[in-house]
DNA sequence: ACCGGTAAAGTGGTATGACCAATTTTAAGG
DNA sequence: CCTTAAAATTGGTCATACCACTTTACCGGT
């Protein structure tokens, strides 16, 4: 007869008072929570549901704990909001598509930005770890090793866009997608070109030019976007 | 002496074994788990501790419990891994402004995406929450009816962009200001400015003219970072 | 009075066992 | 064979105890 909207749990509640609580000041930022012995006494729950709580608090980055010493509210929490462990296996194959085209929407206006704000020292990371890049394709180095050096680098060109949350956004997104990352990299040449791109994009950010490095970002990425087929297509078999 | 890196809990490393559980294809999506009894005697833990993965999963959306029947493995956690509760206490000032931004760069395309990939449903739609949204601030009905129809309103033009990631991306991102959202329409003629975008919009998704529609929806976001500006201003004295 | 080391107290982490509430399954009864 | 009620199963909650680590505070030596 009634819908059954959703069996409110007890952690639910304490989750919504929680969230309360810290909109409403009475936790602030930073701040040491008090000890779950009394945490739980006062939200009037038992101490394993108040853990479960600040289980799922903790794994989504909202707060850190230390034996021993206390809870402490995180200061900056974004990161967490948006991205959490990817299980990769969970999404499917138009799912990766979208998240492609998310990239694609979004990573040229980064490096655009990015063109716009890099400091000096931004700059000469993102040549760094450029160049790192580049050394790791030349001598072959362990996969492993390439795409770490790749998400370097991308993540540098993050950085000097000067938007923390959207370097945050932009990792988690390309998180979602790490399998395919070391699948795609063993297509014939698709490093090499990887590289060229690289540079390209990496000289028009020192150049201070965005649209160009906007433009070799959204070629870059169709690259990635035919690499990224061809491993589905041989996935099919 | 030594550096202290994590203390790794008996908690991530039944994470990560379950992560690698549904990696590797022994649990698969929408699948019900073993329960918990068996579970965590499998997992070599207690119960309280695989209770807290669980529930960690849980209010990140990966999984689904039902009392008496079982815990399932959700088919799209693709919100949950962006969204999740925002804490807004939690957002500082310059953040906001960094979110703005995000919505600055990513809104105006998927308004492009919208004009070239919606269907006649999704105009209709769109139209339909278009009429509302009108009609709620005409009537200046309570602001909470208005904010609801706004961002239905967005979340119409999101969903004939035709990328389900992307549109739950956009609605995760906006959820991180609702605060904001409040107070920005109390703002003198915002809400009326706001229907006058948000028509011109609606028409040139309906025109197919993705070029016009992205220039609107930048226009309209620039009107809403002065909000936010005067918001910010306010919230100061 | 100062310093250093050690014990105590406090904190989060883990484990056990029990009971409750809802659902599903089973079996008994019509 | 269908209905129905009991039993088994499952997630939800609780109490308690103990472990490991940190911080604090006390106390003795200098």
């Amino acid at each position: 007869m009634f819908e059954l909207v959703t069996p409110i749990t007890l952690g639910d509640r304490v989750l919504s008072q929680f969230v309360e609580l810290i909109n409403n000041g009475t936790f602030k930022l930073g701040e040491k929570l008090p000890g779950e012995r009394d945490l739980y006494a006062q939200l009037g729950v038992s101490r394993p549901v108040l853990r479960e709580v600040l289980s799922a608090l903790r794994y989504m980055g909202y707060i850190e704990s230390v034996q021993g010493d206390g809870t402490y509210i995180c200061k900056r929490p974004l990161g967490p909001a948006m991205t959490q462990l990817s299980l990769q296996a969970m999404i499917e194959e138009t799912q990766l598509f979208e998240i492609w085209e998310i990239r694609y929407l979004i990573e040229p206006e980064v490096v655009g930005l990015a063109a716009q704000r890099a400091t000096d020292e931004d700059i000469s990371l993102i040549r760094e770890k450029f160049h790192l890049f580049e050394k790791n394709v030349q001598e072959n180095i362990d996969h492993q090793a390439i795409i770490e050096s790749t998400k370097a680098f991308h993540n540098a060109v993050a950085m000097a866009a000067h938007n923390e949350a959207l370097a945050f956004l932009l990792e988690s997104i390309t998180n979602m997608m790490p399998e395919t990352r070391e699948r795609t990299i063993q297509v014939q040449g698709s490093s090499e070109r990887a590289v060229a791109y690289h540079r390209s994009i990496m000289e028009e950010i020192a150049a201070r030019n965005p649209e160009a490095a906007k433009k070799n970002m959204q070629k870059h990425l169709v690259d990635v976007k035919s690499d990224l087929e061809a491993y589905m297509a041989s996935k099919k078999r």
